[in-house]
DNA sequence: GTGAAAGCGCTAACAG
DNA sequence: CTGTTAGCGCTTTCAC
């Protein structure tokens, strides 16, 4: 493993010159720079992360937390973000909530407990002010992912868009009963995102004139199994089934169309189905969604972290940024059959 | 942001002791530990791990490569080794291959060219000579999940046995015509997963004096989407249509289960399905499959290579180390039913 | 354009 | 049990 030192005597050149040359700097004569590459190259030489680090305070390493890992969402945001960084030259070290309880304490002190870290990406975390003002005192800046936080910069999509959005398409196409599959109390943390869509979801009902039903809402986990037990009870009310179900996640809707099936009900003829994320077996089940794309997120968010790391060409933007987002039809979805109500 | 320095003087100190307070040392004494405690909550001191590391040679710090991020199995591995590796102090750097081409080699570059990770936990990736010999000459210890490694200690499910025992089960229900939906070439390279699954099938077959029916086997891309292909084949021969499924992950038996609904066959009366994984979807469909639990992997992978870093509480052990399965029957597979051949 | 030297913040002998 | 003193390996003024 040599060091700066055994390059600096091969090229015959001091330890300064070496560092110089190797980090492109501007001051060195085309011959040494030359010569210093070729004793580093011969020797195998890499440097010291951690010595370079010490010296200049800065780690090119940054920390991402997400809420969970094992969700296709997350693990897409995650997945944009790891290789953007690394593109520009920087690791990512990863912090898991999901074991709930005291993890989130842990890491959050974690990262004020050591300066392993030049900035963080929180993806869907609402952070709380002391989170916030722990890592904003130490300098380190921060980037939101999912909604908005305080004094940081933060990419989110217009949930009540969204929602309003998928809801409108189902409008469009002549449904009047439409049932909506929301998100439970437990995902209220994470930005209000169930209230939002289901506010979206009513905007759009109530902008055509069409009263909100409150027994056509069920809240579940946005898990394929929670949207399944939520669409049953929808499909299997005697009186008011639904012509058209908009679920606040793909993976709920998923569930919905597998429940429509079981019932013998056919998708889209029976009853249509809409949900938002264009996850992964969106296309294999034909679903009609909201397509957000969260590798996307994921990019985009590290991109506006090394902005903000590199001030030389900081593009100072808004605080806020709105992510993009995009009806895809597809087959779960179609005017209600005029042989039914 | 205090530095050690500034501790040891509110805490009448020298640095030393500070330092040695600090990290749980035993030579201080108790009331000298106290006040240096007291002074570094009171100033909100935290090591730099940059300075310490540079100081130790060692970082507390672990890299973690995985072939994929978005799919449950690695997410689940990598929650485990994450988990694990936090509690006992360390942070998990990430590396996600899923871009292929370059990102390999811009990985494993990575690795050598900058000292900050103390060892490498590999998932389902086999390490080219070039590779093993770069981290190993660097005094890195490596753990790999999923096959062997050359001199590396390595965890590992039994694959041949794995899919035999899958294969038994159904044999033991009365089928004598099971289909097999295996990997394609692409999964080869991951420690030759499909053909040592295949051999499992077939070695069960052959065990119990079924000839081995070339025409009942399938290649897929470990998907849903791909297993549902697959099985449209297999159960659409009008000849020689299998009373049972065995494929080598869930997602593709999942798939499996969907085509054969879609064909209007009863699974598990008219098709009994089993997988491999006991995905978070499994249950769900009532799949009936061989349990191999990714958290657990990495769990174990992290506590391997802790052991290995921490020598004075080494356990040597095996090399190679096999992984616990378990087969978990649900309602996918049932005899055959009588009605039929 | 290049070298000398002073740290970056901590840890680990070595004394005492 | 505690303090002194060297570094760990690099970067960065400041001279030349």
């Amino acid at each position: 493993m040599p060091g700066i030192q055994a390059v600096a005597e091969l090229a015959g050149v001091s330890t300064a010159t070496v560092s110089r040359a190797l980090s492109g700097k501007p001051n060195v004569s085309q011959k040494t720079r030359d010569a210093v590459l070729a004793a580093a190259a011969e020797l195998g030489y890499v440097v010291s992360s951690n010595a370079s680090s010490l010296a200049t305070g800065r780690t090119r390493n940054i920390g991402v937390v997400v809420p969970f890992l094992t969700r296709w969402f997350y693990a897409s945001v995650l997945e944009g973000a790891e290789s953007t960084l690394r593109n520009h030259g920087y690791d990512l070290t990863l912090y898991n909530l999901a074991g709930g309880g005291d993890e989130r304490r842990s890491v959050f002190e974690h990262f004020l407990l050591n300066k392993r870290v030049d900035a963080v990406i929180a993806i869907s975390l609402e952070l709380t002010g002391g989170e916030l003002q722990g890592l904003l005192s130490m300098h380190k800046p921060v980037v939101g992912v999912g909604g908005p936080l305080p004094g940081v910069h933060t990419l989110s999509i217009d949930d009540v868009e969204v929602a309003q959005l998928a809801t409108e398409h189902l409008l469009q196409l002549g449904h009047t009963s439409i049932a909506h599959i929301g998100g439970n109390d437990d995902f209220e943390r994470d930005f209000h995102l169930p209230t939002n869509r289901r506010i979206g979801y009513e905007g759009a009902l109530e902008s055509r004139g069409i009263p909100v039903n409150p027994s056509l809402f069920r809240a579940a986990d946005f898990t394929i199994e929670g949207g399944y037990a939520a669409a049953k009870q929808l499909l299997g009310s005697p009186r008011e089934r639904p012509t058209a179900i908009f679920a606040a996640s793909d993976e709920m809707a998923i569930g919905a169309i597998l429940a429509a099936r079981d019932m013998g009900l056919h998708v889209p003829d029976d009853v249509s189905v809409v949900g938002i994320d264009d996850h992964e077996l969106s296309e294999f089940f034909g679903l009609t969604t909201v397509a957000q794309f969260p590798q996307l997120q994921g990019r985009m968010a590290a991109e506006l972290l090394l902005d903000q790391l590199h001030p030389e060409t900081r593009t100072q933007g808004a605080l806020n940024t709105a992510l993009p987002f995009e009806l895809m039809v597809r087959s779960s979805t179609a005017r209600p059959s005029s042989g039914r109500g």
